[in-house]
DNA sequence: TTGACATATGCCTATATGGGAATGTAATGT
DNA sequence: ACATTACATTCCCATATAGGCATATGTCAA
């Protein structure tokens, strides 16, 4: 299969650069699309496209005002996004809480064929 | 142009439900990767590839231990994430704040004599 | 109705996947 | 050296875009 559709989620929604400009400026307030377009410098077909997977997943809500429809910001739709990644916020605040958890994962590792050895190597970069 | 690569940066890899997985089992501890493939039940091939993924925005980090790769979290690259979800947080307080208003008012008008007590966080919203 | 304005949609193309299978590479044991 | 284990990489393919352009839809005014 390919890539998962933009419009499955919101995490796949935000992964757009535009798509989070479009959500930082409709955060300032409700806007018609005509001052996005203007704002971002988009074009009016992109801004529209967009607006339809932010709507899709239920980031933006939009109401008619005349002949300009008004698209704001629906943060809820935001809020999984900040819990979920909330859930490694530990590791930011407390470093001593990843350097146990190395510690603990290595005892946790018990092979019988292998026995704990020193590694000298220690970054992620190698090949 | 084409859709953004997804190893521009964080939101992009993290728009991919396998490696939120990923990231989510290997926030309890650090693994091999043959223990993601056996737990998650992916196939090898797709584990180390999302795991080079993750590895060039800066979300895992790997040491070689004999003949296994150990991956960990490098929760510093989710930070900018909640960051950013963390500026509409004020959306989501604000519509909590109006609902509880509305709550209270109208319990107010139905038993004028029970006041609710303060709660002083703000969870019990839906998700 | 006609015209102007505001926005949405359809069509096309280039591209970046993600999965599967096969193969390559590195480390260890005998 | 050879076999085995543990991962990584390559190749191929189906697919879901995102952008550009043209066009359709919807709303208001005269």
């Amino acid at each position: 299969m390919a890539r998962a559709a933009t419009t499955s989620d919101a995490f796949n929604a935000v992964a757009e650069p535009r798509r989070r400009e479009i959500l930082n400026y409709l955060a300032l307030q409700e806007r018609p699309v005509g001052e996005i377009v203007a704002t971002l410098g988009l074009e009016q077909p992109s801004v529209s496209k967009h607006l339809r997977v932010l709507r899709n997943v239920g980031l933006v809500q939009v109401r008619r005002e005349g002949r300009q429809k008004l698209y704001r910001i629906n943060a809820a739709g935001i809020r999984p996004l900040h819990e979920w990644t909330g859930t490694f916020e530990r590791f930011w605040r407390h470093q001593l809480n990843r350097v146990k958890a190395r510690a603990e994962a290595k005892m946790d590792r018990v092979r019988p064929d292998l026995k704990p050895r020193r590694s000298h190597d220690s970054d992620g970069t190698e090949h």
